[in-house]
DNA sequence: CCTACCGATCGGTAGG
DNA sequence: CCTACCGATCGGTAGG
Protein backbone atom coordinates (compact mmCIF):
# COMPACT_ATOMS: atom_id res chain seq x y z
CA UNK A 1 0.00 0.00 0.00
CA UNK A 2 1.42 3.01 -0.87
CA UNK A 3 2.63 5.74 1.96
CA UNK A 4 0.30 9.12 2.08
CA UNK A 5 1.56 12.06 2.73
CA UNK A 6 -0.30 13.56 5.60
CA UNK A 7 -0.45 17.33 6.63
CA UNK A 8 1.95 16.16 9.42
CA UNK A 9 4.90 15.43 6.76
CA UNK A 10 4.32 18.91 4.65
CA UNK A 11 4.75 20.93 7.89
CA UNK A 12 8.16 18.50 9.30
CA UNK A 13 9.50 19.43 6.51
CA UNK A 14 8.80 23.27 5.95
CA UNK A 15 10.40 23.54 9.72
CA UNK A 16 13.99 21.55 8.67
CA UNK A 17 14.05 23.53 5.90
CA UNK A 18 13.61 27.03 7.54
CA UNK A 19 15.66 25.83 10.26
CA UNK A 20 17.98 24.90 7.37
CA UNK A 21 17.75 28.64 6.06
CA UNK A 22 18.52 29.96 9.52
CA UNK A 23 21.77 27.56 9.95
CA UNK A 24 23.06 28.23 6.67
CA UNK A 25 22.94 31.93 6.84
CA UNK A 26 24.54 31.84 10.42
CA UNK A 27 27.54 29.41 9.59
CA UNK A 28 27.26 29.23 6.01
CA UNK A 29 26.66 26.20 4.01
CA UNK A 30 29.90 24.36 4.57
CA UNK A 31 30.42 25.00 8.16
CA UNK A 32 27.00 24.36 9.20
CA UNK A 33 26.36 19.93 10.03
CA UNK A 34 23.25 17.69 9.35
CA UNK A 35 23.93 17.46 13.18
CA UNK A 36 23.88 21.02 14.15
CA UNK A 37 20.47 20.99 12.04
CA UNK A 38 19.00 18.07 13.53
CA UNK A 39 19.84 19.42 16.91
CA UNK A 40 18.10 22.69 16.12
CA UNK A 41 15.02 20.70 14.85
CA UNK A 42 15.33 18.34 17.99
CA UNK A 43 16.23 14.53 16.49
CA UNK A 44 18.76 12.67 15.73
CA UNK A 45 20.66 13.52 12.33
CA UNK A 46 19.61 10.43 10.84
CA UNK A 47 15.69 11.42 11.34
CA UNK A 48 16.12 14.26 9.20
CA UNK A 49 16.49 11.90 6.01
CA UNK A 50 13.01 10.78 6.47
CA UNK A 51 11.44 14.20 5.26
CA UNK A 52 15.04 15.39 3.32
CA UNK A 53 16.67 13.28 0.53
CA UNK A 54 19.86 15.00 1.00
CA UNK A 55 21.75 18.31 2.29
CA UNK A 56 21.99 19.76 -1.36
CA UNK A 57 18.14 19.55 -1.38
CA UNK A 58 18.02 21.65 1.44
CA UNK A 59 20.18 24.44 -0.04
CA UNK A 60 18.48 24.03 -3.99
CA UNK A 61 14.92 24.08 -2.09
CA UNK A 62 15.85 27.86 -0.37
CA UNK A 63 17.61 28.72 -3.38
CA UNK A 64 14.98 28.39 -5.64
CA UNK A 65 12.13 29.33 -3.66
CA UNK A 66 14.04 32.88 -3.55
CA UNK A 67 14.77 32.79 -7.01
CA UNK A 68 10.99 31.82 -8.23
CA UNK A 69 9.53 34.70 -5.51
CA UNK A 70 11.89 37.27 -7.47
CA UNK A 71 11.18 35.94 -10.80
CA UNK A 72 7.38 36.22 -10.61
CA UNK A 73 7.69 39.95 -9.35
CA UNK A 74 9.62 41.02 -12.45
CA UNK A 75 7.42 39.04 -14.62
CA UNK A 76 4.45 40.51 -13.39
CA UNK A 77 6.32 44.04 -13.32
CA UNK A 78 7.60 44.13 -16.80
CA UNK A 79 3.83 43.63 -17.95
CA UNK A 80 2.33 46.52 -16.12
CA UNK A 81 1.69 49.69 -17.25
CA UNK A 82 3.61 51.88 -15.26
CA UNK A 83 6.63 54.57 -16.53
CA UNK A 84 10.35 52.92 -16.47
CA UNK A 85 11.73 54.99 -13.27
CA UNK A 86 8.05 53.63 -11.38
CA UNK A 87 9.42 49.88 -12.35
CA UNK A 88 12.78 50.73 -11.02
CA UNK A 89 11.50 52.23 -7.57
CA UNK A 90 9.42 49.20 -7.49
CA UNK A 91 11.79 46.84 -8.03
CA UNK A 92 13.95 48.27 -5.40
CA UNK A 93 11.25 48.51 -3.12
CA UNK A 94 10.19 45.00 -3.59
CA UNK A 95 14.03 44.03 -3.00
CA UNK A 96 14.27 46.02 0.36
CA UNK A 97 11.04 44.20 1.98
CA UNK A 98 12.35 40.64 0.90
CA UNK A 99 15.08 41.87 2.98
CA UNK A 100 13.07 43.20 5.58
CA UNK A 101 10.51 40.27 5.91
CA UNK A 102 12.20 37.11 4.63
CA UNK A 103 16.16 37.71 5.22
CA UNK A 104 17.69 34.87 5.91
CA UNK A 105 16.44 33.08 2.84
CA UNK A 106 17.42 35.76 0.69
CA UNK A 107 20.57 35.77 2.29
CA UNK A 108 21.40 32.35 1.83
CA UNK A 109 20.09 32.49 -2.16
CA UNK A 110 22.64 35.03 -2.33
CA UNK A 111 25.68 33.59 -0.55
CA UNK A 112 25.34 29.83 -0.41
CA UNK A 113 24.19 29.31 -4.10
CA UNK A 114 27.81 28.43 -5.48
CA UNK A 115 27.64 25.32 -3.73
CA UNK A 116 24.80 23.76 -5.24
CA UNK A 117 25.12 21.11 -7.72
CA UNK A 118 25.18 20.45 -11.25
CA UNK A 119 22.95 20.88 -13.46
CA UNK A 120 20.94 22.98 -10.19
CA UNK A 121 24.21 24.84 -10.32
CA UNK A 122 24.37 26.14 -13.64
CA UNK A 123 20.16 26.61 -13.77
CA UNK A 124 20.82 28.97 -11.08
CA UNK A 125 23.37 30.71 -12.35
CA UNK A 126 21.71 31.67 -15.74
CA UNK A 127 18.69 32.69 -13.83
CA UNK A 128 20.62 34.68 -11.92
CA UNK A 129 22.22 36.34 -15.03
CA UNK A 130 18.99 36.78 -16.46
CA UNK A 131 17.10 39.05 -13.54
CA UNK A 132 19.90 41.07 -13.37
CA UNK A 133 20.07 41.70 -17.26
CA UNK A 134 16.31 42.65 -17.49
CA UNK A 135 16.69 44.86 -14.17
CA UNK A 136 19.71 46.40 -16.33
CA UNK A 137 17.85 46.88 -19.11
CA UNK A 138 15.07 48.96 -17.30
CA UNK A 139 17.96 51.04 -16.18
CA UNK A 140 19.36 51.25 -19.73
CA UNK A 141 15.46 52.41 -20.75
CA UNK A 142 15.53 55.14 -17.88
CA UNK A 143 18.85 56.75 -19.08
CA UNK A 144 17.14 56.10 -22.93
CA UNK A 145 14.31 58.32 -21.47
CA UNK A 146 16.58 60.93 -19.93
CA UNK A 147 14.63 60.06 -16.79
CA UNK A 148 17.98 58.70 -15.38
CA UNK A 149 21.35 60.24 -14.93
CA UNK A 150 24.13 58.65 -17.84
CA UNK A 151 25.44 55.74 -16.02
CA UNK A 152 26.50 52.76 -16.87
CA UNK A 153 23.32 49.78 -16.31
CA UNK A 154 24.83 46.81 -15.48
CA UNK A 155 27.14 47.97 -13.09
CA UNK A 156 24.61 50.14 -11.33
CA UNK A 157 22.28 47.18 -10.63
CA UNK A 158 25.50 45.12 -8.92
CA UNK A 159 25.44 48.15 -7.14
CA UNK A 160 22.02 48.37 -5.87
CA UNK A 161 21.27 44.86 -5.20
CA UNK A 162 24.51 44.42 -3.38
CA UNK A 163 23.52 47.55 -1.25
CA UNK A 164 19.81 46.44 -0.12
CA UNK A 165 21.59 42.61 0.42
CA UNK A 166 24.05 44.84 3.21
CA UNK A 167 20.72 45.97 4.89
CA UNK A 168 21.14 42.21 6.69
CA UNK A 169 22.83 43.88 9.67
CA UNK A 170 20.44 46.26 10.27
CA UNK A 171 18.49 43.61 11.88
CA UNK A 172 20.94 43.31 14.30
CA UNK A 173 21.13 47.05 14.92
CA UNK A 174 21.05 48.32 18.54
CA UNK A 175 19.09 51.55 18.04
CA UNK A 176 16.94 50.23 14.73
CA UNK A 177 14.91 52.61 12.67
CA UNK A 178 11.83 51.30 11.34
CA UNK A 179 11.56 49.25 8.30
CA UNK A 180 9.63 52.33 6.62
CA UNK A 181 12.30 54.45 7.18
CA UNK A 182 15.05 52.19 6.39
CA UNK A 183 12.97 51.55 2.83
CA UNK A 184 12.78 55.66 2.51
CA UNK A 185 16.91 55.71 3.48
CA UNK A 186 17.39 53.39 0.50
CA UNK A 187 15.54 55.17 -2.13
CA UNK A 188 16.05 58.49 -1.32
CA UNK A 189 20.18 57.08 -1.64
CA UNK A 190 19.58 55.75 -4.82
CA UNK A 191 16.67 56.70 -6.87
CA UNK A 192 17.44 60.01 -6.07
CA UNK A 193 20.88 59.55 -6.64
CA UNK A 194 19.97 58.13 -10.50
CA UNK A 195 17.58 60.60 -11.03
CA UNK A 196 18.68 63.74 -13.23
CA UNK B 1 71.92 25.72 16.17
CA UNK B 2 68.51 28.68 15.32
CA UNK B 3 67.33 28.34 11.92
CA UNK B 4 68.10 31.46 10.17
CA UNK B 5 65.43 32.86 8.56
CA UNK B 6 66.19 33.28 4.08
CA UNK B 7 64.16 35.16 2.11
CA UNK B 8 63.08 32.50 0.00
CA UNK B 9 61.29 31.35 3.06
CA UNK B 10 59.65 34.96 3.76
CA UNK B 11 58.50 34.88 -0.38
CA UNK B 12 57.48 31.31 -0.03
CA UNK B 13 55.34 31.83 2.59
CA UNK B 14 53.97 35.22 0.41
CA UNK B 15 52.97 32.73 -2.35
CA UNK B 16 50.93 30.46 0.57
CA UNK B 17 48.75 33.05 2.09
CA UNK B 18 48.50 34.89 -1.96
CA UNK B 19 47.25 31.43 -2.76
CA UNK B 20 45.16 30.86 0.08
CA UNK B 21 43.12 34.31 -0.11
CA UNK B 22 42.43 33.10 -3.78
CA UNK B 23 41.19 29.71 -2.83
CA UNK B 24 39.12 31.27 0.26
CA UNK B 25 37.47 33.56 -1.87
CA UNK B 26 36.58 31.07 -4.44
CA UNK B 27 35.36 28.49 -2.42
CA UNK B 28 35.14 29.94 0.53
CA UNK B 29 37.40 28.90 4.10
CA UNK B 30 35.18 25.98 4.62
CA UNK B 31 35.18 24.82 1.16
CA UNK B 32 38.46 25.10 0.69
CA UNK B 33 40.96 22.24 2.07
CA UNK B 34 44.25 22.48 2.88
CA UNK B 35 44.89 20.11 -0.30
CA UNK B 36 43.43 21.76 -2.75
CA UNK B 37 45.87 24.62 -1.78
CA UNK B 38 48.74 22.41 -1.73
CA UNK B 39 48.08 21.91 -5.10
CA UNK B 40 47.82 25.23 -6.50
CA UNK B 41 51.02 25.85 -4.85
CA UNK B 42 52.84 22.85 -6.23
CA UNK B 43 53.43 20.64 -3.17
CA UNK B 44 52.22 17.84 -0.73
CA UNK B 45 49.35 19.37 2.27
CA UNK B 46 51.97 18.22 4.56
CA UNK B 47 54.97 20.37 3.44
CA UNK B 48 52.81 23.72 3.79
CA UNK B 49 53.11 23.21 7.54
CA UNK B 50 56.94 24.47 6.85
CA UNK B 51 55.56 27.45 6.11
CA UNK B 52 52.47 27.77 8.13
CA UNK B 53 51.01 27.10 11.22
CA UNK B 54 47.79 26.51 10.59
CA UNK B 55 44.84 27.13 7.96
CA UNK B 56 42.99 29.11 10.47
CA UNK B 57 46.59 31.33 10.25
CA UNK B 58 46.35 32.02 6.49
CA UNK B 59 42.71 33.27 7.44
CA UNK B 60 44.05 35.36 9.96
CA UNK B 61 46.95 37.06 7.71
CA UNK B 62 44.58 37.61 5.06
CA UNK B 63 42.11 39.07 7.34
CA UNK B 64 44.03 41.43 9.45
CA UNK B 65 45.94 42.57 6.46
CA UNK B 66 42.91 44.15 5.07
CA UNK B 67 42.10 45.69 7.95
CA UNK B 68 45.16 47.69 8.95
CA UNK B 69 45.33 48.82 5.60
CA UNK B 70 41.70 49.90 6.03
CA UNK B 71 42.94 52.07 9.82
CA UNK B 72 45.66 53.22 8.49
CA UNK B 73 43.70 54.90 5.78
CA UNK B 74 40.96 56.24 8.28
CA UNK B 75 43.58 57.70 10.59
CA UNK B 76 45.53 59.76 8.28
CA UNK B 77 42.18 60.82 6.81
CA UNK B 78 40.55 61.54 10.08
CA UNK B 79 43.81 63.83 10.81
CA UNK B 80 43.64 65.72 7.46
CA UNK B 81 42.57 69.07 6.93
CA UNK B 82 39.86 68.65 4.25
CA UNK B 83 36.02 69.26 4.65
CA UNK B 84 33.73 66.43 5.95
CA UNK B 85 31.83 66.03 2.61
CA UNK B 86 36.12 65.61 0.68
CA UNK B 87 36.70 62.92 3.61
CA UNK B 88 33.68 61.09 3.09
CA UNK B 89 34.56 60.70 -0.75
CA UNK B 90 37.70 59.82 0.26
CA UNK B 91 36.90 57.23 1.71
CA UNK B 92 34.45 55.88 -0.64
CA UNK B 93 37.07 56.24 -3.20
CA UNK B 94 39.85 54.03 -1.52
CA UNK B 95 37.01 51.83 -0.97
CA UNK B 96 36.36 51.31 -4.47
CA UNK B 97 40.51 51.34 -5.01
CA UNK B 98 40.90 48.28 -2.54
CA UNK B 99 38.05 46.42 -4.15
CA UNK B 100 39.78 46.93 -7.83
CA UNK B 101 43.44 46.43 -7.10
CA UNK B 102 43.05 44.04 -4.38
CA UNK B 103 39.66 42.49 -4.39
CA UNK B 104 40.34 38.76 -3.43
CA UNK B 105 42.12 39.67 -0.06
CA UNK B 106 39.27 42.54 0.51
CA UNK B 107 36.64 40.01 -0.18
CA UNK B 108 38.01 37.11 1.93
CA UNK B 109 38.31 39.32 5.31
CA UNK B 110 34.90 40.56 4.39
CA UNK B 111 33.18 37.04 4.08
CA UNK B 112 35.12 35.03 5.46
CA UNK B 113 36.30 36.55 8.94
CA UNK B 114 33.54 34.66 11.33
CA UNK B 115 35.78 31.85 10.58
CA UNK B 116 38.50 33.15 12.33
CA UNK B 117 38.92 31.47 15.78
CA UNK B 118 39.19 33.58 19.45
CA UNK B 119 40.41 35.76 20.22
CA UNK B 120 41.14 36.61 16.78
CA UNK B 121 37.43 36.60 16.30
CA UNK B 122 36.30 39.31 18.65
CA UNK B 123 39.15 41.38 18.31
CA UNK B 124 38.42 41.76 14.08
CA UNK B 125 34.50 42.34 15.41
CA UNK B 126 35.10 45.17 17.44
CA UNK B 127 37.27 46.43 14.73
CA UNK B 128 34.80 46.26 12.19
CA UNK B 129 32.46 48.14 14.64
CA UNK B 130 35.08 50.73 15.28
CA UNK B 131 35.69 51.43 12.00
CA UNK B 132 32.36 51.61 10.67
CA UNK B 133 31.36 53.88 13.81
CA UNK B 134 33.88 56.07 12.93
CA UNK B 135 32.76 56.27 8.80
CA UNK B 136 29.12 56.70 10.57
CA UNK B 137 30.62 59.89 12.37
CA UNK B 138 31.52 61.74 9.25
CA UNK B 139 27.98 60.59 7.70
CA UNK B 140 26.44 62.36 10.80
CA UNK B 141 28.74 65.42 10.68
CA UNK B 142 27.95 66.11 6.94
CA UNK B 143 24.27 66.11 8.21
CA UNK B 144 24.89 68.38 11.27
CA UNK B 145 26.92 70.88 8.72
CA UNK B 146 23.86 70.74 6.20
CA UNK B 147 25.99 69.51 3.37
CA UNK B 148 24.25 65.56 3.17
CA UNK B 149 20.59 65.32 3.22
CA UNK B 150 19.11 63.80 6.32
CA UNK B 151 19.58 59.61 6.05
CA UNK B 152 20.37 57.28 8.89
CA UNK B 153 24.36 57.70 8.85
CA UNK B 154 24.66 53.86 10.00
CA UNK B 155 22.06 52.57 7.63
CA UNK B 156 24.32 54.26 4.82
CA UNK B 157 27.66 53.06 5.65
CA UNK B 158 25.86 49.37 5.54
CA UNK B 159 24.74 50.44 2.09
CA UNK B 160 27.73 51.87 0.51
CA UNK B 161 30.34 49.15 1.93
CA UNK B 162 28.09 46.86 0.96
CA UNK B 163 27.39 48.89 -2.09
CA UNK B 164 31.27 48.64 -3.33
CA UNK B 165 31.88 45.27 -2.44
CA UNK B 166 29.10 44.36 -4.67
CA UNK B 167 31.31 44.98 -7.76
CA UNK B 168 33.33 42.18 -7.61
CA UNK B 169 31.34 40.91 -10.42
CA UNK B 170 32.92 43.71 -12.18
CA UNK B 171 36.65 41.67 -12.35
CA UNK B 172 34.63 38.88 -14.32
CA UNK B 173 32.24 41.27 -16.78
CA UNK B 174 32.60 40.86 -20.36
CA UNK B 175 32.56 44.18 -21.33
CA UNK B 176 34.13 45.76 -19.09
CA UNK B 177 33.62 49.45 -18.56
CA UNK B 178 37.43 50.75 -17.27
CA UNK B 179 37.71 51.11 -13.38
CA UNK B 180 37.89 55.10 -13.47
CA UNK B 181 34.70 55.00 -15.01
CA UNK B 182 33.41 52.19 -12.78
CA UNK B 183 34.49 54.69 -9.68
CA UNK B 184 33.12 57.63 -11.24
CA UNK B 185 29.75 56.05 -11.70
CA UNK B 186 29.72 54.78 -7.87
CA UNK B 187 30.61 58.16 -6.83
CA UNK B 188 28.05 59.57 -8.70
CA UNK B 189 25.93 57.14 -7.36
CA UNK B 190 26.64 58.21 -3.55
CA UNK B 191 28.03 61.59 -3.27
CA UNK B 192 25.57 63.00 -5.44
CA UNK B 193 22.55 60.99 -4.16
CA UNK B 194 23.79 62.05 -0.34
CA UNK B 195 24.79 65.67 -1.08
CA UNK B 196 21.79 68.21 -0.60
C1' DC C 1 59.80 18.75 1.06
C1' DC C 2 57.84 13.80 1.15
C1' DT C 3 55.54 9.31 2.88
C1' DA C 4 52.68 7.51 6.06
C1' DC C 5 49.26 8.04 9.01
C1' DC C 6 46.31 9.97 13.13
C1' DG C 7 41.75 11.24 15.26
C1' DA C 8 37.73 13.90 14.34
C1' DT C 9 33.96 14.95 11.75
C1' DC C 10 31.26 14.78 7.84
C1' DG C 11 26.88 13.23 4.87
C1' DG C 12 24.37 9.45 4.58
C1' DT C 13 22.49 4.25 5.02
C1' DA C 14 20.70 -0.17 7.18
C1' DG C 15 17.61 -2.06 9.89
C1' DG C 16 14.28 -1.94 13.14
C1' DC D 1 12.23 8.39 14.86
C1' DC D 2 16.38 5.85 16.94
C1' DT D 3 20.91 3.06 17.35
C1' DA D 4 24.73 1.67 15.11
C1' DC D 5 27.79 2.36 11.80
C1' DC D 6 29.91 3.18 6.85
C1' DG D 7 33.39 5.38 3.73
C1' DA D 8 35.30 9.77 2.62
C1' DT D 9 37.55 13.72 3.76
C1' DC D 10 39.35 16.93 6.78
C1' DG D 11 43.41 19.55 9.44
C1' DG D 12 47.43 18.33 11.18
C1' DT D 13 51.75 15.43 13.07
C1' DA D 14 55.85 12.21 13.15
C1' DG D 15 59.84 11.09 11.30
C1' DG D 16 63.05 11.25 7.99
Amino acid sequence: MARIKTEKDVSRRDIIVKAAAELFKEKGYKAASMRDLAEQVGVEAASLYNHIKSKTELLHDVCFNVANRFFDHINELEASPTSTLEKIEALIRFHIRQMIENYEEVLVSDREWKHLSEPYLSNFHNQRRNYRKRFAGLIQKGVDEKQIKNIDPSTSVLIILHAITGIDSWHRSVKRISAEELEENMVTLFVEGMKK
